[in-house]
RNA sequence: GCUCCCGUAGUGUAGUCCGGCCAAUCAUCUUGGCCUCUCGAGCCAAAGACACGGGUUCAAAUCCCGUCGGGAGCACCA
């Protein structure tokens, strides 16, 4: 071989990201507490972690507790969920604020804007401040003077408004070319209970101003943020224009959609309440907390989320990227077992000379020696390969070949053919596996499988890799084929 | 409708800012072949793309204009 071809073996690993210009890099990723952190989650995430990482920079981690809306509610449980996830994906963060913590800060700044004469109380009903808003139309309380809206913003506070009565609104202009943004809302009045700090706040920003503020306060030097969220770069920028600050730089991305997966915290927040889901880290819900079940691995959701880079285009990928990058991982770590999934008996027709099969416990990794597996002429094999090949010759895999009729099985020979292999096992005991969809499959394990550990990564050969969570009885979540 | 963003192989992605080294990178997928007693892994090979139309230039994936397509926002959600 000549030796000019060895030179492009050691290519450095490129990191798909641009780079930022700044020194003391300040960033923050800031989740909503409404349920765990989830994949569509992990890009903000990641991202964050992996420009701060490489700039030896400072991450906060940021509750955005405001109190949200009727359709999405806070989670009490919430927070630690996310931390746990954080931890698991191996994120470092050096700071951790609660918006909820920070309500007089918001409240100091308020009156600021309001002094400045760059917001008002609106008390328009919220249809008519959108459809004012549709036309460009300014309100009557949009022309108040500062000490009217100072007032105003007195009785917010003080409960002299019912919720949805009044809120605060930024004076940009109402015929702004950008309907979305003309006299955005800065706080609204809720009186929904905060899991955090209770009744003790009923006015609530909403998170364009609670931003510009923070984002000011705590010295951030980028903020990424998906490109759902543009609209409040130019409402912070705004904002930080009328106290005079600097502005940060802005980094986005677009929007990431798995394929065949529908994404909604609230969404399973509400089937979580009517008990439609058991738990966050029910396979469907594609929480950090059921990947980890799954047995994905955190580097190979790393490795997923990043090879997608700060690219504002939006992207549709299959899970199966995912599984790629996991097997990757995995395979070399799995040690191989039979199952056989909803058993079929048959009786094999034939002598039978060999007492035990021997199968490796891993085909390319020899030196983990075999599993021994008892032979004998009733055996049990898949359903699915019973009904799809009868009458054809098929081999139960390091035993026998087998010419398939009906319940019956002919022994034609044991030398290894080259014809379908299938698992088959002659004893075994109970093994359930919980599928991606939240289903269980019953089927029969190998006895072998008393070796391994709560928590390993093993293969089911011929049907996927699978996470073992339970020994007795035994309980194993399918990770991907 | 209005505002903004984005268009490189099936799917993602590099290259676009600073035009030539791009007859375009890498991964995944697909198809062959090898290997392996798994529908797993590995190895080899093949196939596959600059949305379209103009312009600038000796030279355009890269710059300009237009068209078309996709997405996001127009919540008292985040």
């Amino acid at each position: 071989m000549p030796e000019f071809f060895e030179e492009d073996e050691e290519e450095e690993e490129e990191e798909a990201l641009p780079e930022l210009e700044a020194e003391n890099v300040v960033m923050r990723m800031a989740p909503y507490p409404s349920g765990p952190l989830h994949i569509g989650n992990a890009r903000m995430i990641l991202l964050n972690d992996e420009y701060v990482k490489k700039h030896d920079g400072k991450l906060i981690l940021f509750f955005d507790d405001t109190i949200g809306s009727e359709k999405k509610k806070l989670l009490p449980e919430a927070y630690d969920m996310i931390e746990e996830g954080l931890e698991w994906l191996d994120v470092e963060w050096h700071e951790t604020y609660y918006k909820s913590d920070r309500m007089e800060t918001y409240y100091e700044y308020a009156e600021k804007i309001i002094e400045k004469g760059e917001s008002y109380i609106c008390e328009c009903s919220a249809e008519e401040l959108r459809d004012n808003r549709e036309k460009g139309l300014e309100c009557s309380h949009r022309k108040k003077s500062v000490e009217d809206n100072l007032e105003g913003w007195k009785d917010m506070l003080e409960g002299g408004f019912e919720e949805g009565e009044a809120v605060l609104r930024l004076k940009t202009d109402m015929e702004y070319p950008d309907p979305a943004f003309r006299d955005r809302v800065l706080f609204r009045i809720s009186e929904r209970t905060h899991p955090l700090v209770g009744d003790r706040y009923r006015v609530w920003p909403l998170l364009e101003f609670s931003w510009a503020i923070d984002d000011h306060l705590l010295g951030m030097t980028h903020i990424l943020r998906g490109k759902d969220l543009v609209i409040e770069d130019r409402m912070e920028e705004y904002i930080w224009d009328i106290f005079g600050w600097d502005s940060p730089e802005f980094l986005h991305y677009g929007m990431l959609r798995l394929k065949d997966v529908d994404l909604s915290k609230s969404e399973f927040q509400r089937k979580l309440a009517e008990g439609d889901i058991k738990s966050w880290d029910d396979p469907r819900t594609w929480s950090l907390q059921s990947l980890r079940r799954r047995g994905i691995r955190p580097e190979a959701l790393r490795e997923f989320i990043l090879d997608f880079g700060l690219s504002g285009t939006d992207i549709e990928v299959p899970a199966s990227k995912l599984y790629a990058n996991n097997r990757e991982i995995i395979d070399q770590e799995a040690n191989r077992y039979f199952f056989v999934p909803d058993p079929v008996k048959i009786e094999l027709v034939g002598e039978i000379d060999i007492e035990k099969a021997k199968i490796s416990r891993h085909p390319s990794q020899k030196e983990r020696g075999y599993r021994e597996l008892r032979t004998g002429n009733n055996v049990f094999i898949p359903r699915k390969e019973w009904d799809d090949h009868q009458g054809e010759e098929i081999r139960l895999k390091n035993f026998c070949n087998i010419e398939l009729e009906g319940k019956k099985g002919e022994i034609t020979s044991f030398e290894n053919k080259d014809i379908l292999k299938i698992q088959w096992l002659c004893e075994g005991f109970d093994v359930e596996v919980e599928r991606p969809d939240a289903t269980k499959e019953k089927g029969m394990g190998e006895k072998n499988l008393k070796d391994t550990e709560k928590g390993d990564m093993i293969q089911f050969e011929r049907y996927g890799f699978v996470k073992v969570e339970r020994k007795e009885p035994f309980y194993a979540v399918y990770g991907h084929r």
